[in-house]
DNA sequence: CCGTATCCGATCCGATACTG
DNA sequence: CAGTATCGGATCGGATACGG
């Protein structure tokens, strides 16, 4: 799962950054800094813990995220956007949920948005 | 493959809709206009007919694309964004192409960018 | 030129059990 | 609380052949 250096172009790196049904959730539950392992576990639906930290350590690995470990016990680690390559992931990230919220609105689904309070971001 | 009435989330929809190893890119080539298969298929490194093919046709039944179809041999197909969500889900897209730029800009691949000729998107 | 069908290996992802 | 290991079903994607 290292970078390849034969790219042939941008969009197939940024697959392979973020590609996967839970990484660009991941990212934007992470939008407002650092959370826990648990933490974001509870606030994506449906992940299965090992998903969650198989997905957390490619990002890793990728520079989009990186992590603080408090030592001792319980432990305490807490997961957070890189300033550089995650922050400017997200920006896409963001955009992605805006469309996912017109689409959502456009086709039927306006109760879930509604449902959960959910708010198109400012970009 | 029908789109299901029970997202939790609006990033799992888009999901859904741009999945894949192809999809962004095949998006990102229609973004000038109409296209032909045989263009696409021309213009996109790696791709089989088979993939172009499976996957224009769930970005069709998703409302991304649609096609004219010109009647009489030799066919003439061609494959463009639609107005509302093509053009909404090409914002994302076009993100994503500049953050995979500046990725690869930062991680000794400018060689290829530059071989390539490829500017980031005024946004 | 466009589109369909099939076969098959690679990978994704969920469930589950276990460790520090 | 955080992380690892394994196993199997589902899905993805490449090769290839054939049909309108």
């Amino acid at each position: 799962m290292k970078l390849r250096k034969d790219y042939t172009c941008p969009l197939e790196i940024v697959h392979d950054i973020i590609k996967g049904k839970w990484k660009p959730i991941i990212l934007f539950q992470l939008k407002d800094g650092a959370k826990s392992l648990s933490q974001l576990q509870k606030e994506i639906n449906g992940i299965t813990q090992k998903m969650l930290i198989e997905q957390l350590s490619e990002l890793k690995q990728y520079g989009i995220i990186s992590k603080n470990k408090a030592l001792g016990y319980p432990l305490h680690v807490e997961y957070f956007l890189t300033e550089d390559k995650g922050q400017q992931m997200l920006k896409a990230i963001r955009i992605m949920q805006n469309v996912g919220i017109d689409y959502m609105n456009e086709n039927g689904m306006e109760d879930i948005i509604k449902a959960k309070g959910i708010k198109k971001l400012e970009i």
